[in-house]
DNA sequence: AAATTGTTCGAAAACGTTTTATAATTTTTA
DNA sequence: TAAAAATTATAAAACGTTTTCGAACAATTT
């Protein structure tokens, strides 16, 4: 590997006079810049991320911490969009990214260590148990932290606004002269929450009776679970004329239920999605659903978390909130 | 930031002692040992990887290359799984990962200086234009790289068994009475081209002829283009029995041809998808399709890459080939 | 002509480690 | 008991940078 050092012995300069000349410093002549630049380009010099990391404390390096939930890991729906945005953010700001862990070597270590260790400087926490003890820890630490859909006390945050859409999507599928709706939410969650607030405020707002037969849990993206729900729902005497489901994925099972059950969507039922994956408009029936804007999430979280890292003094903390899109299809039909 | 330094004077030792206490050589007194140990957690101590890696040379750190080919990235239905299983079997071997890409800072560099400025040690690549010439250039060089489905002569590589999975989907259409079978494929790449192998040799060997106008080019995980390629099929004289997709996702273009067209899978027309993704059995009809081993392809490429890492004087070259199931179901009739 | 300012450069310390070579001490062997 | 061997510790160099401080000199101002 050729260092510093080689170019300043070919240039017959010193060393200290290569790195000012390679790092744009202006007290160093026009022409003797030239030759150190010349000269490192011959020698086809790369410079030494850690040795410079070392002496000047920054890496440009951004963690994400992003846990398996349900094991699903980067395959997970919704985040890997998100992180697929945050990750072309961050390098087009000159940060690299790089996943969190518990390991180092053969021992276990804090997630906080492992940051330490390894100089992450900003943490982006996604898909997460917000509860676990380290997490908090690394939340709570000096390490800057932006999390996605769930806030963490004194970090930077990005929210989908899962209370509004829900509550649009609510309105609407009410506009469509839906009176009894139900809603299959996820298993419990920040996320979960804000749905679930959104539909039963809206349900108030509305002179709706908020039922709690009507209000049933599934896993996301979870077809099985879902499916079964769909099943108590349609069992009920008083059965929803639509149903609000946990995600897109999840609709599949609902179809399946509906379709066991001799019925037809939207004529008999109607049901409603989340998420706006590619192929929800394509399914049959055509998925009524929110596409929650995971590009303007990812981009948005990174360019928090860098303000963040570059004003340690007054970093931004409140909540970012990103709006997601109602679209409208033929699975909710009118009444 | 405690260092080894402060452990040092903390307990009256010199820094190589302690150095050496916390790296368990063995020629340092079983007292002082633990003394240092001791400290060293008292004072929170986290050793900096950077002056580590200054001095080792070490960083246990793999790149991932990883480009958007449709723009989709780490959303990548098929990679993104892949990538999730090397993520776990790196970071349980102790290794850290990150992505590689082409910014430091302001500037643009090459993807091999990236991996030099960083001491990447090794990096798998997937998904990638594997003509791309900085691609190529990184390929040659002296830093390891496993690839997946695609082979860089003098590199580690781990393929998908795309040939004899889609012989032994041919076959099995074959045994269900199918002459006539379409095969819509993606776009030309090492995958589509074993692939087309595949379906080409095993109709041969089968005695069907192999016809031009039964084999269309869609793009990946597109539905819009391939629907247009089914209903070319459907509007053929002699329509094909059977529909080879080029994956899942893409069956729901197909679906939507067929139906538009009046007619009726499997009674019809079969069809059969690709990748075996989670819903795939959940949609009407349900999909025949092959699964893909995508945990074993990205454990495997893991392994592979630190082994090499770990033995660069007889690094294993041969190819890993991780065979898929295949998933029989409805899509595909009796004819 | 002296004093001031500006420009260009280099020496050296520092960042936090690892590791080699050697010294000091203790234990074992003859 | 002396010599040899084993054990434990340290000093110091090195890894490749950045950055402070001051030196040397030239250019400008008084």
């Amino acid at each position: 590997m050729v260092s510093i050092r080689d170019i300043s012995i070919k240039c017959g300069v010193s060393v200290s006079t290569v790195s000012k000349a390679l790092n744009g410093y202006k007290d160093v002549g026009e022409e003797t810049r030239r030759l150190v630049l010349k000269t490192a380009k011959e020698l086809g010099y790369v410079p030494n991320a850690h040795a410079r990391a070392l002496k000047t404390n920054r890496t440009f390096t951004l963690g994400i911490l992003f846990v398996d939930d349900q094991n699903n890991g980067l395959t997970h729906l919704y985040f890997s969009h998100v992180l697929n945005s945050f990750k072309s953010e961050a390098e087009e700001n000159g940060y690299n990214i790089t996943f969190i862990h518990k390991r180092w070597g053969k021992q276990t270590i804090t997630l906080l260590q492992n940051c330490k260790f390894r100089g992450i400087e900003g943490v982006c926490i996604a898909c997460v148990d917000p509860n676990d003890h380290e997490v908090q820890e690394l939340a709570k630490s000096d390490v800057p932290v932006v999390s996605i859909d769930y806030i963490f006390p004194g970090c930077g945050c990005v929210l989908s606004d899962n209370r509004n859409d829900m509550a649009e999507l609510v309105r609407y599928v009410y506009s469509m002269g839906h009176r009894k709706i139900a809603f299959i939410h996820g298993t419990d969650s920040y996320v979960t929450q804000q749905r679930i607030e959104g539909y039963v405020s809206t349900l108030r707002e509305l002179g709706l009776e908020v039922r709690q037969e009507y209000m049933l849990e599934s896993l996301y993206t979870n077809p099985y679970t879902t499916k079964k729900a769909t099943e108590k729902l349609l069992q009920l005497e008083d059965r929803p004329t639509c149903i609000l489901l946990p995600d897109d994925v999840s609709a599949f099972g609902a179809i399946e239920a509906i379709q066991e059950a001799g019925l037809k969507i939207p004529d008999d039922i109607s049901i409603a999605g989340y998420d706006g994956v590619v192929y929800s408009r394509l399914i049959s029936p055509r998925l009524t659903t929110v596409r929650q804007d995971t590009d303007k999430i990812g981009r948005e979280a990174a360019k928090l978390l860098i303000y963040n890292i570059e004003h340690p003094q007054n970093p931004k903390l409140e909540p970012i909130i990103v709006k997601g899109e109602l679209l409208t299809n033929q699975s909710v039909g009118l009444v």
